[in-house]
Order: structure tokens, then sequence, then C-alpha cells
DNA sequence: GAAATTTACGAAAACGTTTTCGTAAATTTT
DNA sequence: AAAATTTACGAAAACGTTTTCGTAAATTTC
């Protein structure tokens, strides 16, 4: 189908396939002259070598796979443009899967990479309570698994994560100094590394300036975004509503923007919120939106560096890396004191 | 190195790779029972077909490749997942390449294409004037090609776009109504489908409204974010400059923002602007940005499904799908008239 | 009950590479 | 100039599938 392959090339050539192959990939045992008119006529011929010949024989696949909840979503798109950056770069082909945060589809897409079709996964965990299993498997058959910004507790494996504890922390820090006495913590259901990481920093800085932790001002949101200000709303209407949000995740803010349009209620002098978020319109809403935003490229490109340095060896080995990114913090009209 | 592979299974079964093979396809020429037996098995040890002896064998990848400009863009992120829902539906994987909107990217990336990774291409162009024949090279070598979005004029193909000069008329015809005279149109360098026919849908609507059409009214923009709010500011402070602006891409009506910010002009009062945006937070910004919305999951999806057409030859091949999709034209604060 | 057919399986080729090994011819060493 | 080495190439195996073909045994047909 595709056309022209090493056989038809050595045809062209007068020359065994062997031969071909070898000039093609600058062994010592062809003349220099033979190379160049291999080369030549490779050209000409657009010869581009099968990649399932080539995989099938050598094992590798020059393939990477990054497996994401969801793609409509700044982080997750900074990230994969990260990705795609080291991968291209390196001449590395780039596969991805969206799990849709459905932990079914996560664990047949793992199970299927056990198939060597790729030779390393980068991946970010979806939501819910499931079991490691299958990354364990995968991790156990040899292939170099990195994950990055949602990843396992209780299984030895390189991370690449964002400082979500001091994240959650110094917003909440930064709320409690704008005047904040009743901060709510919006979180999704389900268990996810970067919300609980976030929702201790913000407990942590509540513990320092001597605030009560109310169960109350926990708020459990979950996928669907109608649901979710159905349930903002109530918070916001309670005796003894939260004056401070952190929301853990820039969906969640959004929601209670168009809550607080609805209900009246004016940011910041009613309610001053802060957000985890990677919105590059952030300080153009109405008000700016306050956020602490993870280096999403960076965790991209750095998950792929070290994916790469897992594949090519480059890493001895013996120790596991947990690289930390810092996120920022960046003050806005939505959280300052008025 | 992934393992488990057909002589494992057959050994351990007590049965021929050939026939493991067949049970595993349910050919008629095995017998229930061991069909039964060879699946159980099969399961128990995970299988996992090797993905490249089979493409190898079958001369096909289930694998389809999406080459897009960036990936960081709400438009394409929101593209690519409506064709990962169509592809992953199928059993198909999706290869993803980014061009950068650079030409050379784009042309060896097509180029690499021929080697037969995948059985089908999605592309949106990089913007530029560069000629087709890598496309049209890649066509010809029989691998199904959809165009989204972003289509080339001079070459016959399946594609899948918005109704551009609809989009551009309506937007222009609705800022004469809100009683723009003088309406600046903002593009990109280099030729791109989607700019030009957004163009003519601005000029025609000029011309019915019998405006004058003004040069230093087309802004050719670039790449870059600082250098188009110099553009765009220059156009802004110029005498008879424009009092509204009709941008053909998102990042300028953003740059637009920022510009007014600086130069305290009040949207819509001073300014009236609506813009091509596929922008979540559209209406939370300051003011809520009007936009002409394209549908761009769906793109996606049509796109993809219109690509497995041609690869599962459901489609007679006589005929080029030409299909045309509708923005909406979505009226908020930024357009309004005061 | 012999012949024909069906059932259920195995052997082997093929896909396009890469790589090991073998070997003439050319060159260098003694 | 014979021996040893180097140079430059070709033959063939291997990777893990799928698929064609061959064939015993079991079953059906006459």
């Amino acid at each position: 189908m595709s056309g022209v392959n090493l056989k038809k090339l050595s045809e062209e050539l007068g020359l065994s396939i062997s031969s071909v192959s070898k000039a093609l990939r600058d062994s010592y045992e062809i003349s220099t002259e033979t190379k160049k008119r291999v080369l030549a006529m490779a050209e000409k011929m657009n010869y581009q070598p099968n990649p399932f010949a080539r995989g099938l024989r050598k094992n590798k696949s020059t393939t990477i796979a990054v497996v994401i909840p969801e793609i409509a979503n700044n982080f997750f798109a900074l990230a994969i443009d990260g990705i795609q950056l080291v991968a291209q770069q390196k001449g590395y082909h780039v596969l991805t899967y969206v799990t849709h945060e459905d932990y079914k589809n996560e664990e047949s897409t793992i199970n299927h990479l056990q198939s060597g079709r790729v030779d390393g996964v980068l991946i970010s965990l979806c939501g819910g309570t499931g079991s490691v299993k299958h990354l364990v498997d995968l991790q156990q058959t040899g292939v170099p698994i990195v994950f990055f910004d949602r990843v396992p507790e209780t299984m030895e494996c390189p991370t690449v994560t964002t400082d979500d504890f001091e994240g959650g922390f110094k917003a909440t820090e930064h709320l409690i100094r704008s005047g904040c006495k009743k901060i709510a913590y919006l979180r999704v259901r389900g268990y996810l590394s970067t919300t609980e990481n976030r929702m201790k920093g913000y407990q942590a800085a509540l513990k320092k300036y001597n605030l009560r932790e109310e169960p109350k001002m926990i708020v459990e949101c979950t996928n669907d975004d109608e649901a979710n200000q159905v349930l903002i709303k109530k918070v916001l209407k309670m005796k003894g509503r939260p004056d401070g949000i952190l929301s853990s995740i820039e969906k969640l803010a959004i929601s209670t923007y168009y809550v607080c349009n609805d209900l009246q209620l004016t940011i910041p002098q009613q309610l001053k919120i802060i957000s985890f978020s990677c919105l590059r319109t952030a300080s153009l809403l109405s008000p700016a939106l306050s956020t602490i935003t993870p280096p999403a490229f960076e965790i991209g490109k750095e998950s792929a560096e070290l994916l790469f340095r897992m594949i090519l060896k480059k890493n001895n080995g013996t120790h596991i890396d947990k690289i930390v990114l810092q996120s920022s913090l960046i003050v806005r009209d939505s959280s300052v004191k008025k």
C-alpha cells in the first residue's frame, strides 16, 4: 500500500536488501560511494521505513503514550504541549488516550499498553478510588511509566507534581490575610492526590491562624456543572456562609462566579475567591480571578524528559525520581481586601 | 519484553500457534471447547497481541494521525476531544502531531506518514503560503486524508469546515446594526482558508450596508502577542480609529482587551468587539465577549466519522465530501448598543 | 461398509525490517 | 609472493502475527 520499501529500493539500485538497509543506517560495512547512491535514491523515492517491520524486529516503537482524564482543559492541553515538544525533538511519536475520568477506561487502556505498542507511558490518573493493579502490572512488564500531577499514593513510582500542599497553604493564608474568617474549600468527589494535598495545605493554614475547620466548609462537587452550581449555591446561602473560597480546580471557580452573579453576591466585597487554575484569561474575568497556577507546560516537559531518561536508561535505575515544581500565586481582584 | 505472546500461550495450552491465533479470532476451524480454553487462558495471562506483528502482517495500523497547528487552544483541544471520542469507540489509536504553525514541520510530518504508520490522517493546515505537494503525495499513496477547519483551496479533498463566510457576514452585520461605522478586521498573516472566508463575509457585509472598505482597517497580525498588541494599539490610536472590531481569532480579541485597558477605551461604549472564539469563559470576561463560536467538538467528531467512512470504504469513493457546519453568533455585552 | 464430506487442528509462508554470519575480492603484511 | 587481514557486499534468520494449505480423524452419505 504505502509503496516504496527496501526491496524496491534495492532492485532500483542493483543491491541486496541487506546492503541497502546497512547503507541507510550508515554501517561501516558499506563503502562511502554506495552509501551516497543509496541515500540519494532513498531521498528521491521518498523511502520511509515501515514502522511495523522495524518495531517488530527491534522490539521498540519510538512511541510513547499519554493518558489523561480530559483534554479540553487548559492544564492538560499545556502539559501535552510540553510533552509533544520533547517527544518530537527526540523523534518519538505520541499516542493520546483520554479516560474521561472513567476508571474502566483507564484500566483497559493501561492493560492494552502491555502489547508493546509504546516504549513508555505518561499518565495523570483519573479520579476515584480504584486500585492500582493495572498500573503495577504494566510497570512490572518493564514499561517505563511516569506519573504527572495526579499520582498514586500507594505505589513506588516516578512522579512529576506541583507543590500542592504549599499552594493550598499559601492561597488560604492569603485569603486569611485579606480578612476572611470562614473559608470554604471546593473539592471533587473521590480520591485525587492533588485535591488531597491542596486540602491538607488549606487545613494547615487554618490551624496556623487558629481558624476552626468546619466539615460543612468542605464542599464535595461532582463532574456535572449544573449539580455543582446547586451545591455551591446552597453553601453560599446557608447561615454562617463562607466569606472566602478556595477552589481546588478551575471549573468550580467558574461555577462559583455564575452562582455569585445569580445571588447578587459581589466579589471580592462579599466573597473572596482564589482558585487553582491555568486559565489564560483569568485577568480579564469580572473580577479578575486570583489563581494558584501550576506550571503546566513545564510539568509536561519535565515528565517527558524524565520518561526519556528512563527509556534510554540514562537513569541508573537505582533511584526513583520525585520531581516537584512550584506553582505561582497570582493575586488579582477576586481576593483582595476592599 | 512485553512478555506473553502466541508462542507462550500455545505452549501453555498444548496447541499450535496457528490454532491459538484462530481461536482468538473466533475462526470456524476451531471447536467451541478449544476456543473457550484459549480465551480463558488469554484472559488469565493478559495476552495482548503485538501491534507491530499484526500491523506488518495485515498492513494496517488501527491508528490515525491528527496534525494540528497548536494544541493549547480551545478550538483544537475540543476538536481533538471529538476525534478521540470517535476513534476510541472504533478501537482506533490516535497519534497527535503539532506543527506549531511551522510549514517545515507540517511537511516532514506528512512525508513521514507515508511510512504506513497510520490508516488515515486528519489535518488542519498551518498558516503560510506553502505548496500542497506533500499533501497530494500522501493522498496519492492511498492514505485517506480529511481536512478540517483550515483547508487547502488548491486541491481536491474531503473537508469539514464551518460556514466562515456567513459567520463573518453576520458578525459584521451585527456590529453595523449596533451602530458601528468603521469596522476593523483583525487577521493573521499568511494564507488561511478560515481567515480569508471570514474576511470575505466581512467585506460582503460592508458592501451590503454601503460602508467603505478601507485597507488600513484590515490589521495583519503575527504569532507574537506583544507585537500584536502594538499593532492593535496603533490602529486604535490613529485618526479615524475603528468603532468596531471583528477578530478572526480569539487570541487577537484578548490582545484587544488588554490594549483597551491600557488606552482607557471602554467596551462597548467606545469600541465594540466580536470575535471568532471557543472560549468557555467568554461570558465571564469584563465585559462579556460576543462571539461567533464554531462547533469545535462536532467538527472533530464529523471529521473523524468521515475519515472512518473513507478508511472502511463505506463511502463508495465516487464523490468527495464537503461538510459545512454552522457556527453560532452569541451576542454579549462587548458588542451591544449602549 | 466404502466413499465422501466435514471437523479440528498443525506446518509453513508471508509481511518489511535488522542483524548475524559467510565469503569473494582487494589490500596489507611478512 | 604467500599469508593474513580488511573491505564490501549478499544470504538467511528472526521478530509475532495472520492466513493458506495440507491432512488425519470423525462423521455423514450412499
